[in-house]
DNA sequence: CGCACAGTTGACGCACATCAACCTGGGTGG
DNA sequence: CCACCCAGGTTGATGTGCGTCAACTGTGCG
């Protein structure tokens, strides 16, 4: 199990899905599902594990108007749900972006977090790098503008896929509606439409035929002001002055 | 000391309280912060743990530039930083947006948690809430304009004091500048002005001399689409479907 | 062929930014 | 005790980023 997943995926995050992978005894059932199905409704309570493995998947919340905010793009290896392996996360609905495929891990035995103290540790992990995108989004949301905000979810999504091995040459697959991608920035389709035109006139990217390339990484990061620090997990943190805790997390 | 911290702030939220307090054998020690001073720099290792007892204070990011985003709004009662308890933070900066008092919890033996389930347990809640609370930010910053997302802070922010005593008849101090206003709700502080002179004039609240009022909590959370159940901890999910992880969470 | 959908572009309007002036109240020092 | 100061609040005039509306294009698919 561990080796299909990595071997579809060519994680580098070995430590989360050996977690995972650990808990179940049946093997991985895979899905394909269309653009814009939603995987996820906050009123379901699903018992299985859902991983991303190919596509692009958003969370999103609603104004009961209808505006929307994806408030989190899901790239290949992120976790959808966790199903009744930790149900802590507040309610989400989840829609694919882009044609998925999705694998389902059904739980035989559901764990507990005394006999699988590594499942918090990397639980603990995983709410950190999601806390940490969403504070970046945050940023572009309320202080970024259009053309920045615009470059940064590039460069975000650029380092995000290429610890997966989905990045080549500053290179990947990015099949993104501009529609999705403006009620990620919150702003209107026709504003992304404009804020990447003039992205490409800056010759900093092409966008075409669902292809991104990124000509010149270290400009277009400068000019999003992007930190790829937030992505990468903090190298150990040196054991003195470390409690205990920090070890074990 | 647990006695001392409930008093204090008249918390309803016990569990939490009752989790930190347990681990400290020293007394807590008070310290009196003036407005517009630096509680905690991202690079700084505190061992203490910090708990905001009076006043307000947010953690902030800027961009190179001096742009400023303050992406939380921390109330009496908030945990300002676990210290050595729980190192698990990405690395932030906190500041005094009113004159606060803070007490200090010195660790003398930092637990792990494998002694303390309870403290995992507080701990995730914890980072659930403030993701929920995030979350919401996220909606204000991109899809509420600037009346909208003033009116939804002060809902949340009522309802978050009244939590720990702090409301009376939908009234509470708010001493928070228009200009750290304008920076939570990424705005300039002049058009915060403009939008609370808008609000006012609706009759809905009155704000003056660091108080506000709001006069029809009803019709304000109906113009902010606020609803507060991403506030609240979620009732204990049935037993039936839960799993062992679910209870134990 | 024609329909549906995403992308593109133009004209125009509005929310919010910018710049600048002025007001106000509390604190401070002479 | 008054004069001053200064941070924060308030308001006006004007500029701009983004929204809105609408038309058109291209492209894949039944």
């Amino acid at each position: 199990m561990n080796t299909l997943i990595r071997s579809e995926l060519l994680t580098t995050d070995s430590q989360w899905l050996d977690s995972i992978s650990a808990l179940f005894t049946t093997n991985m059932r895979k899905r394909e599902l269309p653009k814009r199905v939603d995987v996820l409704h906050p009123d379901s309570t699903p018992q299985s594990a859902f991983i991303l493995l190919k596509g692009y998947a958003g969370r999103y919340r609603l104004l009961s108007d209808g505006r929307r905010l994806i408030t989190m793009i899901l790239v290949p290896g992120d976790i959808i749900s966790l199903g009744s392996i930790a149900n802590y996360q507040v309610k989400r609905t989840v829609t694919t972006l882009a044609p998925c495929r999705i694998g389902e891990l059904s739980c035989d035995t559901p764990p507990d977090n005394t006999s699988w103290p590594g499942l918090t540790t990397a639980l603990i992990r995983h709410m950190q790098r999601d806390e940490a995108i969403a504070e970046e989004r945050m940023l572009s949301l309320g202080r970024r503008n259009a053309v920045e905000s615009l470059a940064h979810l590039f460069c975000e999504l650029r380092e995000r896929l290429a610890t997966v091995g989905l990045v080549t040459d500053d290179s990947f697959e990015l099949t993104i509606s501009q529609e999705d991608l403006a009620d990620s920035l919150g702003v209107t389709p026709v504003h992304v439409n404009r804020s990447l035109r003039a992205l490409r006139k800056t010759g900093l990217i092409t966008l075409a035929g669902g292809n991104l390339i990124i000509h010149d990484r270290q400009a277009l990061e400068l000019l999003a002001h992007f930190d790829s620090a937030y992505l990468q997990f903090e190298p150990e943190r040196s054991t003195e002055g470390s409690s205990a805790i920090v070890r074990n997390y």
